[in-house]
RNA sequence: GCCCCCUUCGUCUAGUGGCCCAGGACAUUGGAUUCUCAGUCCAGUAACAGGGGUUCGAUUCCCCUAGGGGGUACCA
């Protein structure tokens, strides 16, 4: 049996986009799947000058994300080189043997004469077809034409008639007509290598037997096919993946829209939490270092790679009508091209962060204070001297937690007893304006210094006798009493918090408003 | 303009002629629980784009229309 080979080919932009992601995590499944390799290659065709720079981050987040290669850059390979800034050579054998077996010629069109005849066909609403008036297939031909000062690029040259029938591992059967399709440029002027070309070329020499790609390139396959047919190269399967879409909508999601989806309010919310934690641990967040359309956002938050890969496993497949909690293990295990869905899937954030929550929430203690940790010490809370109460309060929050930046909602517990600050609104709310609550504070305050054990559920006990002897409902203390403890109008249960924070420490914070 | 692809609840999807007056998940609504928050538990609202066929029977097959997306570059 053929071994199967996936590729995923990124440029060199410096970000890896989520549905470049949802594209490599396919190819890597499959592969994975069906024990064969995962290949990655550059396509930096275009000759950016910071190559390595650019690729860093793409690199950063597969590998963040679990997705490994087995031959690419950093670790190269029998193939090698992965660049294919680096393989013009193979390139420029394939359009020789392309020229010489005339499935290729030179032409000295000008662009203007070409476009005037693009311009003819929409007014006559025709499908373009290109006369060849500056086809040279002679040395005279050749000749003529550069005495009149023109410069050639390499064309395909297209079969006119007949029909080509893709089987598509997605989409069935696709038909093309030839004539339909265009003599597309492969060589530029400048002698640079078109797409096109370098991608077939790449693929026979790196024995890729599944081109798994986005679904735009669909439309540009009929003339890889030739050029695959044309220089006998084999045929590998093809599998061409719906659009990772935008929220609410079916347009391929973009980097660039940051503003656009910021107006969806779930995608709002997403940017919102992140920023509050990046603000928290003094990252500088700007639309184009902190967007969710690309993963870095994520890991600087603090979710969790598995969390991110079984959400985007999820659109645009399906296993059957209820399974949705995968780990990387049941994604190999499970995953099929057979499950692609065809349409459109648009990204939902709050469908994302429902996974995070969920794969969070399945994590040990020990594995929390692993990944949250970091974030303490980058907002410089840590180390501190009440550093030994973390794990109590991760126990404590629970489902509170949902990414790790998260645990610098509960950075009060790390404050110095005199000088942490009160949510002024609370404040107000509780203790201000309610100067009965600073008597029951007192009292309570008395009940509490004489308390030996400062058990959570002793407190409550404790809690309870005092306002059944004074006949009041515990929400007439219980808020102020947190207002006082913590700052804030909202966090752990209130006797856990008690007994996190200790005895003494607990005493200090009520006699400051006292 | 031309070519190709796609179309089930708000969203991701299950469904391959009868099991579907369409199932699950996220979201949402109502209720319960509660010291806040976060949850949890129960209950509910909500979809086969439209029109023609084929068939005893269409979400499922065929055709048309509409809508959406992509390609049509000396971009990838």
């Amino acid at each position: 049996m053929m071994t199967v080979r996936t590729r995923f080919a990124p440029s060199p932009t410096g970000y890896l986009h989520i549905g470049g992601v949802r594209t490599a995590l396919f190819c890597w499944l499959f592969a994975r799947k069906h024990g064969g390799q995962f290949i990655l290659r550059i396509d930096d065709t275009d000759q950016q000058r910071n190559v390595d720079e650019a690729i860093s981050p793409i690199l950063h987040g597969l590998r963040w994300l679990g997705i490994d290669w087995d031959e690419g850059p950093e670790i190269g390979g029998i193939y090698a080189p992965y660049y294919q800034s680096q393989r013009s050579d193979k390139y420029q054998a394939a359009v020789n043997k392309l020229l010489e077996l005339k499935f290729a010629y030179r032409d000295y069109a000008r662009t203007e004469e070409i476009q005037a005849e693009r311009d003819a066909a929409i007014n006559e609403k025709k499908t373009f077809t290109y006369s060849r008036k500056w086809m040279a297939e002679s040395e005279s031909d050749i000749k003529r034409f550069e005495s009149e000062g023109r410069q050639c690029v390499i064309r395909l040259k297209m079969p006119r008639t007949g029909e080509l029938i893709i089987n598509d591992l997605i989409r069935g059967n696709v038909t093309f007509n030839w004539a339909d399709e265009q003599d597309h440029v492969i060589q530029r002027a400048d002698g640079s290598f078109i797409y096109h070309l370098a991608n077939v070329v790449d693929d026979e020499d790196f024995k890729i037997s599944h081109v798994i790609r986005a679904e735009e390139h669909l439309s540009n396959t009929p003339r890889q096919i030739f050029i695959i047919q044309s220089l006998g190269y084999n045929l590998p399967s093809y599998a061409h993946l719906p659009f990772v879409a935008e929220p609410g909508s079916k347009t391929k999601l973009s980097k660039r829209k940051l503003d656009k989806y910021l107006k969806n309010k779930d995608f709002a919310k997403l940017v919102e939490h992140g920023k509050s934690i990046a603000n928290r641990i003094g990252l500088s967040v700007t639309d184009d270092n902190f967007n969710p359309v690309i993963v870095d956002f994520y890991e600087k938050v603090g979710y969790l790679p598995e969390a991110i890969v079984n959400y985007i496993a999820l659109v645009g497949w399906a296993l059957d009508d209820k399974t949705e909690f995968f780990s990387m293990k049941d994604l190999i295990e499970n995953f099929s091209l057979e499950g692609v869905t065809k349409g459109a899937a648009s990204f939902d954030p709050q469908k994302l962060f429902a996974f995070e929550e969920k794969h969070f929430l399945k994590l040990s203690t020990d594995e929390k204070i692993k990944l949250c940790k970091p974030f303490l010490e980058a907002a410089k809370i840590f180390p501190c001297e009440f550093s030994d109460i973390l794990e109590k309060i991760i126990e404590t929050a629970g489902d509170r937690i949902k990414v790790a930046g998260d645990i610098l909602l509960f950075s009060d517990f790390f404050a110095d007893d005199n000088s942490f600050e009160y949510e002024e609104s609370a404040y107000n709310k509780r203790i201000a304006d309610q100067p009965e609550s600073i008597n029951l504070l007192k009292e309570f305050y008395d009940l509490l210094s004489q308390q030996e054990q400062f058990d959570h559920q002793l407190l409550e006990i404790l809690m309870q006798k005092f306002i059944d002897a004074k006949s009041i409902k515990i929400g007439d203390i219980i808020h102020a009493l947190r207002i006082s403890v913590t700052g804030k109008s909202s966090g752990l249960g209130m006797f856990e918090t008690l007994e996190i924070l200790g005895k003494s420490r607990v005493l200090k914070r009520i006699k400051r408003i006292l």
